[in-house]
DNA sequence: GGACTCCTGTCCTAGTGCTCCAAAGCACT
């Protein structure tokens, strides 16, 4: 996890080259080798505690090799903090204001003594940019509206929040569409989205733009064109809406979806073949060849049609191409779920009502695993509790046919590593997930430690939330991930990807890892509430992001099979 | 700064729209 500190750092070195208007390229080699490193699955510092060589991956020469070495062994990068002390520390932050570039920072820096965002605030305020080369008072005023929306919305969205963004929008546009379709990261199903991409075909595009610019909820309108219009909901959310006709659809869609990095490799492969591809279709010369599908779009181009949830640049050309993509898991593929709570800690329905909602769904399991004494605001049970809980469990499974209820507990792996429960109750339980959700903060020894231990006790069947993060809230814990896995592997416990949308943990880079190492996963919603069950979704999402297929997932597995997966390994 | 070819230097990841100011920067995937 030490990996994205490094593509952090080497992307505030880039912003800072780039500042200062240094080689381009050079910059260029920071960003790619922070996106490289940051895709990596394996820690690189155990890579380099194995003795493993940092210049063979993509885009890493000596320099960088030896500039990764050093954050690893001093936390620092000794370039970055020279470099900084060549720049006031608030320049950087200006990048991140719209319509702002290394140009214009530079531009603002050199002539008008600008070094943070106060200070632009300022001197837009006071009308001392409008003088300053290709500035004048529109660009003053775009400025000041950039600021504002800066300090307003920082940050990114939330996938469920976007999905339901967009579902509202698309309803909007429907009746003045032929197509609309949600693309970009969204269709991707990444964790968080930074904007919301709508792609649409029209026969009266020009109404279709009213009806987009006046949709409710809207703030501002920062562009508006006959093909491509931006607007940002009252929540901070940006919305971009591209128009295209309808034989063009397919390139479309595929340019729109992205990511960037995935249709940069799709151009320069273009490129390699004598096509061109851009989002209106692609070419050969003058002639187009492909572009009403993506399907067309991918035939091309020599490759099969490639799911949105892969393309990030992260292998999947390459495995197209050999024809290695993986048969992705749906989320059909799920006969149950392993980890939801009840009214006896802090779900919201009975054993009975989330048995019966599990049946709805067409489960074959679902396992009941409320929390243990630690996490007191949950109402964790004790021994004698969850004794009786389990008693409770069999007796609504009795009455509720089709569906196994399986007797579980969700037990806090305490600070040392030993668990809340004794193992004489944890025997009692077909399901043990074993989660953390105190002292998050350990140093990253003790807390790989904690971990390990919790594996090694026999009655823990799966790791929960295995880093504990919240997505925009809480940073994941720091422990050595591939020991874990390793652990894991070894005592035939499974990981954990939870689906719930604020978490997601294992996210999707973690979850392919552990699948490379051996480990078996278990997607789970840690439902609340009936109604949550539904979060499998996002769940599966994530799998499909980390490349998984139906038998990386146990519970995929038919009620007989999942119960013999889950008896630990004798030795 | 990397990769490749050659040993000192060259090229490097695509393509297009919008804005504001009149050629280029920035944005988007």
């Amino acid at each position: 996890m030490d990996n994205s500190r490094i593509a952090r750092l080497f992307n505030e070195v880039a912003d800072l080259l780039d500042i200062r208007g240094e080689n381009p390229f050079r910059v260029r080699s920071y960003r790619t080798a922070a996106r490289t490193v940051e895709d990596h699955s394996e820690d690189l510092a155990a890579v380099l505690r194995d003795g493993g060589d940092l210049t063979a991956l993509p885009g890493i020469g000596k320099d960088l090799a030896a500039k990764i070495a050093e954050i690893i062994e001093t936390g620092k990068l000794g370039f970055l903090d020279e470099l900084k002390a060549k720049l006031p520390p608030g320049l950087p932050e200006l990048l991140r204001l719209e319509g702002v570039g290394p140009k214009k920072v530079k531009l603002f820096f050199e002539e008008a003594g600008v070094d943070s965002i106060e200070n632009l605030d300022r001197a837009a305020r006071e009308g001392r940019l409008r003088g300053l080369d290709r500035m004048g008072e529109k660009s003053e005023a775009g400025i000041i509206r950039a600021i504002e929306n800066y300090r307003k919305h920082i940050g990114r969205f939330r996938l469920d929040d976007g999905l339901a963004a967009g579902a509202k929008i698309l309803d909007s546009l429907k009746p003045v569409a032929d197509r609309v379709v949600a693309a970009g990261s969204l269709r991707r199903r990444r964790e968080t989205i930074g904007d919301l991409d709508i792609l649409a075909v029209s026969s009266d595009p020009s109404a279709l733009t009213d009806r987009f610019v006046n949709l409710p909820g809207t703030a501002s309108v920062p562009a508006r064109g006959p093909t491509r219009s931006s607007i940002r909901l009252e929540g901070g959310l940006q919305v971009d809406l591209r128009v295209m006709e309808g034989d063009e659809f397919g390139s479309a869609l595929l340019y729109f979806t992205g990511s960037q990095a995935h249709n940069i490799a799709l151009r320069r492969r273009a490129r390699e073949m004598g096509l061109k591809v851009s989002e209106y279709g692609i070419f050969r010369g003058e002639e187009k060849v492909a572009g009403e599908t993506e399907e067309d779009c991918y035939r091309a181009l020599e490759l099969p049609w490639i799911p949105p949830e892969l393309r990030e640049n992260r292998g999947e050309i390459e495995a197209a191409e050999d024809g290695r993509l993986p048969r992705l898991i749906e989320l059909e593929a799920i006969r149950g779920d392993l980890q939801s709570h009840s009214t006896a800690s802090d779900g919201k329905e009975s054993i009975m009502e989330m048995g019966r909602a599990a049946g709805r769904r067409g489960y074959g399991y679902i396992a009941i695993t409320d929390h243990s004494r630690a996490v007191r605001v949950a109402g964790g049970l004790d021994e004698k509790q969850l004794a009786r809980h389990l008693e409770e469990i069999e007796r609504a499974g009795e009455k509720c046919p089709g569906v196994r209820i399986l007797k579980g507990v969700e037990v806090d792996i305490l600070a040392d590593g030993t668990l809340d429960l004794a193992d004489a109750i944890l025997r009692e339980c077909e399901v043990v997930v074993a989660s953390i959700h105190s002292s998050f903060r350990l140093p990253r020894k003790e807390m790989t430690r904690r971990i390990v231990r919790a594996l090694t006790n026999p009655h823990v069947n799966i790791l929960g939330h295995p880093t504990g993060r919240m997505l925009l809230r809480r940073e994941p814990c720091d422990f050595d991930f591939e020991e874990v896995v390793k652990a894991a592997v070894g005592e035939g416990v499974s990981l954990e990807i939870n689906g719930h949308p604020a978490r997601l943990d294992l996210n999707d880079v973690l979850a392919r890892r552990a699948r490379e190492l051996g480990a078996r996963l278990a997607v789970n919603t840690d439902a609340h509430s009936s109604a949550q069950l539904d979060l499998m979704t996002y769940g599966v999402f994530t799998a499909r992001r980390a490349w998984l297929e139906d038998r990386d997932v146990i519970n995929t597995l038919p009620l007989e099979e999942l119960l013999a997966a889950l008896n630990r390994p004798t030795r």
